[in-house]
Parts: structure tokens; sequence; C-alpha cells
DNA sequence: CGAAAAATCTACCGCTCGGTTAGGAGGTGT
DNA sequence: ACACCTCCTAACCGAGCGGTAGATTTTTCG
């Protein structure tokens, strides 16, 4: 029976070690093969043991690729956090599409996990949740700028954000391309209407 | 033995039919349910047939979509060359985002197609050549402008391509989503780029 | 050492997938 | 009446999927 430690998980190390090394996996494999191609075998083979033992320190394959893509997703917003609170008001817009334009680019498999994940898996994800945060920081700096909140900023930050993903898909096919050069291009149409 | 009709093909008119039909329910089962959700068995129970019948119209499942996917993009770059080519060199990128978000705008399915075909079907598939056609509308741009021909062409098609992605795919999650605002905006970002 | 617990393996189940095979209904031309 | 062609169905196949059951090895610890 599939007995499993409840409550205020103490985990062994050992757990600690497979489970980390079969999110590793994971993101490995939905980044090279897709999420389809990610399945319960293929994670098994590459971490160097069976299905069933997968199956022993997760639930499900789902959660497998859960834990994977909030792994990914925790380690990205802890450092693009890191980089916004560092700027002032006015310039953090920028500040935010540097620093994820350069995390997701010394981290391509995460992109992918990220990427993949929202695409595929839960049906009707808001593209405009994701890029709240960004909207927010667009009406912020466009008021520290003198001007009026911006009155869509919503649409400002989609179309920011789909840059941002398309840079990074761009560099995904081709590793030489310089993103660190196109995120500045990106910024630059952004600054375009930030200013009152 | 499966054999068809090869060479220059004169097609049966229920045969067309049957083809555009199954083409249409493609479309329609991609656009709902992903790629993956549709399967043979899917595409047969929406056209009111089998799986085999199906399977005598196109050779593999991967045909079909190929084909509908391939409908799906003649109808969009058709609508769009003809509207780029009525405007003006200097104005064809503007002309080029507006028609496009325009069009898939009144056929969202079509939109869901080309993208989960996009992504998903063909591995690696360059973003760049994607934009193409759009970097040398915004070079041409930038010469009748006065200017010379942007050197980085190619990173202002990928980010305004992001940024038409991803005002279609809120188009798809929220259908009151105002799409022309969001062109027009993204049109004045693209702009600020343009002048010399 | 020896028992309990943790981690893993082997073997299987039911399901869905894309694709194949053999054949039959219905119209058409001779 | 017969053969032919088009379009379709019913039944099946092998592979891969996620997941389960029970035995078995490995580790931990008194």
């Amino acid at each position: 029976m599939t007995r499993k430690r409840e409550g205020t998980a103490e985990l062994t190390l050992i757990e600690r070690a497979r489970r980390a090394q079969l999110i590793e996996v994971t993101i490995e494999l939905v980044a090279d093969r897709g999420y389809g191609g990610a399945s319960l075998a293929a994670i098994a083979e590459r971490a160097g043991i069976t299905k069933a033992a997968v199956l022993y320190h997760f639930p499900t394959k789902a959660a497998v690729v859960r834990a994977a893509h909030q792994h990914a997703l925790t380690a990205l917003v802890g450092d693009v956090a890191g980089a916004v609170e560092a700027a002032d008001v006015a310039h953090r817009p920028a500040a935010y599409v540097r620093s994820m334009v350069g995390h997701l680019r010394e981290h391509p498999r995460h992109t992918r996990m990220i990427i993949e994940a929202m695409v595929h898996d839960d049906g009707d994800h808001d593209p405009a949740a994701r890029w709240r945060p960004l909207a927010e920081l667009v009406s912020a700096a466009r008021v520290a700028r003198g001007g009026s909140a911006d009155i869509d900023a919503r649409t400002t930050a989609i179309i920011v954000g789909g840059g941002i993903d398309a840079i990074v898909a761009e560099q995904l096919h081709d590793p030489d391309y310089d993103t660190a050069a196109a995120a500045e291009r990106l910024i630059e149409m952004l600054e375009a209407t930030l200013s009152p």
C-alpha cells in the first residue's frame, strides 16, 4: 500500500535527494522532448530506477510535473523579485524585463519547462494574469514619472510579456542569439510608452 | 490495399466535401482541446464517421493535422499579404500587424490551430523564420523613412511577433478583449524604433 | 545480530492511441 | 446481370500510457 508520510513532512535525506533528482530529470525531459515526451518510463529510466519507484515518491505523474514546474517557477520569480526591488520605481519595468530575460538565458531548460507547463497543462490559463505583476510595475512607473496611471497597463504588459517569451524562444532555437541586446531593444520600446 | 489516386488528382465531389469537413472539425478540435486532444476517434466522431473512414481520406493522422494547419495558414497569409501590399512602404509594418491581428480576431480557431501546430509539431522551428517577412518590411520601412536599414530588424520582428501572439492568446481567453486597441498600442511601440 | 521501516523491482491491468485488414453497401457503366 | 469503383464499417493489432499489487532488497537502529 502506498502509505505515505502525512502532515508536517520530515523527509529522509535520500527521499529529498531522489525527489530533487526526479524533478531535475523531469525538467530536462520536458524541455527537450516536450510535455508529452516526459512519460513515467522516460523519467524513471533517466533517473536509473523504475516507474514504480517514481510513483513511490510522487502520487501521480501530474504531481511530478507540477513539482518540476514549481521548482523552475519559484527560482525565476525569486530572482526577478530581487532585481526589481533593487531598482527605483520609475525603472522597475525595465529591471523586470532585463532580469527575467537574464535568468532565462542562464536556465534555458527552466524556460521551456515553464512555457510548456503554461501552454499545455491547465486548460484556460489567463495570459494577462501571468503578466499582472509587470502591469502593476508599469502603472507605478508612469506615476513616478509624473504621468497618470496608464489606463491600459494590462495591454502593455501583455505585449511586453509576449516579447519576452519570443526572445527566450529564439534563444532556445539559437543559443548564440544575443538576448541581452534583444532585451534592451524591448526595453527601449517599452520606455516609449512609459514616458508621459 | 489503400491504393489512392496518383498524380494530378481529380477529386470526387463527395471526397472534396469530406476532406473539407474533416479539416474543419480538426481545426475545431485542435483549437478547443489542444493538439493531443484531436485523436482520430474524436475527429471521426465529430464528423459522424469512423476512424477508418478518416484514414481512407488521409494517409495518417499527421496528414489530417497538416492539412488543417495549412488551411488556416494560407487563409491568414493571403489576407495579410493583401493588406500589406495596399500600404506604402513606410507603413507596411503597421499594416502587417493590424491586418494579422484583425484576421485572427475574426478566426480565433485558426489562431489556436496555427499556434498549436507551431509549438507542438515540428520540433525545432525557428521563430525568427516565422517573422522574417515582417523583418524585411521593417528594414524597408526604415529605408523609406530615410534611415539606414535597421541592423537588427530580426530582433524587432521577433519582439513584435511575440506581441502579436500574446494579444491573440489573450483574446482567446477573453473574447471581449479589445485586440484592435492592443494592436494600435503595439504599432505605437513599433513606430518608436522605426523612425530614424 | 535482528526486526522494523524505507526504497525499489517485477509483473500485471485497463485504457487509448494510430493504423491495418477484410469485407460490404450502393451507385455506374457495359 | 455482371463487374467495377467509391466510400464506408466492424473488428482487430501492437505499442505505449498511467497506475497498482505484492514480493524483495536495502537501510536504519535498538
